[in-house]
DNA sequence: GATGAATGAGGCTTCATTCAT
DNA sequence: CATGAATGAAGCCTCATTCAT
């Protein structure tokens, strides 16, 4: 993303080489969740990179290798946005909480980032190591984003003195539940849930479940 | 044979003929919940199970069958007996709601069962089948006794009047959530959460985003 | 079959015991036959015959024993009775081998153990004891029968003078092939051959080629 | 790729990929022949064709598939040269007769593909779809073959007048068993038969057996 | 760098054989 | 005798990984 200006400047086949680890991942990170990480075949994420099995190994040293980049190139980008779009908020905390949540669905829920939360629910057992990465540079991230959230909005008599650290999790359960059912059940036509309601229906519960007096 | 209807008189290997397709689905649901369902190797199902690799055989067709009859029977007891606690239950729309979260805890996510939902969640995809039935048998069974829930507050005047049917798998995510997690990150020591604060801090949360005055 | 007249005096069960290496055996041979060695399940032929898998070993001790008793068991009787009938005919050579022809038609071709040739030649290499065994057994007596046919043509005259021993495998020929024809491309609805034209056909061409002046 | 007409010009794996079919189709004759269908283990025919177990799996994509490929490509091209070679006869129908006999002999019968029958015949049943395309693309070639001789014969007064359709199997079953006996019983010494006196017995007996007046 | 043929360890599944009842 | 549950060796097949071109 950044200095994609000089880009252009570059020879074709020159740009392509860079550019292969982010087609890979990108490709990987689809399979891996559709499937999981077990039933992923490296000459599927290669074929739908347009590449061939051998050139996979030229970047990533192993299948674990390239999950571990599928995972930890993931989110963090956006994370990073959210965490400055917080920074620069001005407003109720009503408005922050709508902000962080929305902000959380169009940066990673709505984007196919948003798979990579079920693969993390379902892999975490496999790979400890993962599990680690993922629950220090991501969760405690965005928990420390809710967080602020909470606390400036009970420091400013908005919010209800409710025991915070407990209500974070369940604030953000919502968030990735959805983002988990849209790359699950949500096959399944019947069960699949529309967005927009969802995501204010969610703002309603929380609001109103946080807030001391009217929700604004 | 002789005197089927007493089971102290059947030989011993049949006794163990009858017991074995639970011990089996105990044993798998284990491994499929920890190592997800390619990942998890039957010899070590039936090493679990106290039999060898060529016992499963006699009780389960395939893998793809011993998975499938370890989602259908394992939710589906516990389902019934929340249901009819509910049906039975007395009070007011606010307790009854923590009559239906307590159960669900209990009965579902403190249990080997409880490790389930992740199961669904991650392999939804490549069982389509599965997904289908889950949502249909479960899920939807699961909806139906919060919607009833949210449906008697909001008719009795607890409940505010809120849009009920978005409304249902937003207070069922971090029951949800909270089963997920215990399966995957509650590996991380430091990621662990204790149930008892966590889910008085849903209640907290849930009742009073949902009642119209006091929550009682 | 001998001494079948006191069978009768036994108790019920007493003949059922007896019966059971024939009726295993029966079973097996048609299991062999439609399948081939490899192919066939134990277990399959002891269904068939109505038993066990169990049982089939209080009879026999092992896959490649019943498949020896199979064959060593099924063409004797026949060949016995073929031999007798040659030893008692008077008549003209031709009618002779003709009687010759239909009888190994009648007593095996057209029985259940009609299947047995096709079974050897399919097997005989993976079972080299058993070639020796059917070589000695039975090839060579129905070649002696064919051969004395043969020579007892030429001695009277009635057959040309011809390479005797050559022509013994050249006459038995067709009838071996119409047999395994039979248990193999007679699947094919548009392969089946009439078995009484292919018959007059044979004994046409071989009195033809074998008999000195006129065919009688 | 460049120059693909020229086979020197090819990479040496290239040359390899394109002659590896034919070398495992060869090593799996030769085991299917030997032991059967179900016997034959594809990590023998792999190890005969000189590569490891997986190779297989890049040219043929089951066991089924590889038999198949063996059947199929058996015989067809030693067919083809059989009938031009018939095609281009002239001289007696007597000495078409022998040609065409001769012709099967040599260029099936004592050639490596000449145990393709004995397999067919043994695993028709198990595979009723090899069984149509050989009875159609194989037999009934063999079949027109033979029935253009034998009516070549009758039509210019050589042959008696006899009934063509059913002479055509009985005609053919000598040749076919000695190739189905080359590849069982002539494993006993003392069952085998030497090819030149079993032929000329052949050919003595079928023209004696079909010529009208003296044999040519 | 890029390719894709080759490898072989490993998992699912079958089935001959055993043995407690 | 008869049963059928249990075993485990063995075969088919997949796929992560390597390496010659």
């Amino acid at each position: 993303m950044p200095a994609s200006t000089n880009a252009v400047s570059l020879p074709a086949h020159r740009r392509r080489k860079e550019a292969r680890p982010a087609e890979l991942t990108a490709a990987a990170l689809d399979l891996f969740v559709e499937k999981g990480y077990a039933a992923t075949r490296l000459e599927d994420v290669a074929a739908a990179a347009g590449v061939s099995k051998g050139t996979l190994y030229l970047y990533f040293e192993s299948k674990e290798a390239l999950f571990k980049a599928v995972v930890r190139e993931g989110l963090l980008p956006a994370l990073a946005e959210g965490e400055k779009r917080v920074a620069e908020f001005s407003g109720s905390s009503a408005d922050l909480l709508r902000e962080v949540g929305w902000g959380m669905w169009q940066l990673i829920g709505a984007q196919r980032i948003g798979g990579i939360p079920k693969l993390i629910f379902a892999e975490a057992r496999n790979f400890p190591e993962i599990a680690r990465f993922y629950h220090e540079e991501v969760i405690l991230r965005g928990i420390a984003l809710i967080r602020s959230v909470i606390e400036r909005g009970v420091a400013s008599g908005e919010f209800r003195p409710v025991a915070i650290e407990p209500m974070i999790p369940i604030v953000l359960a919502p968030l990735l539940m959805r983002m988990i059912w849209r790359h699950s059940l949500d096959i399944c036509e019947a069960a699949r849930i529309p967005d927009e309601s969802y995501l204010n229906g969610y703002f309603d519960l929380v609001l109103h479940g946080l807030c001391a007096g009217e929700v604004q």
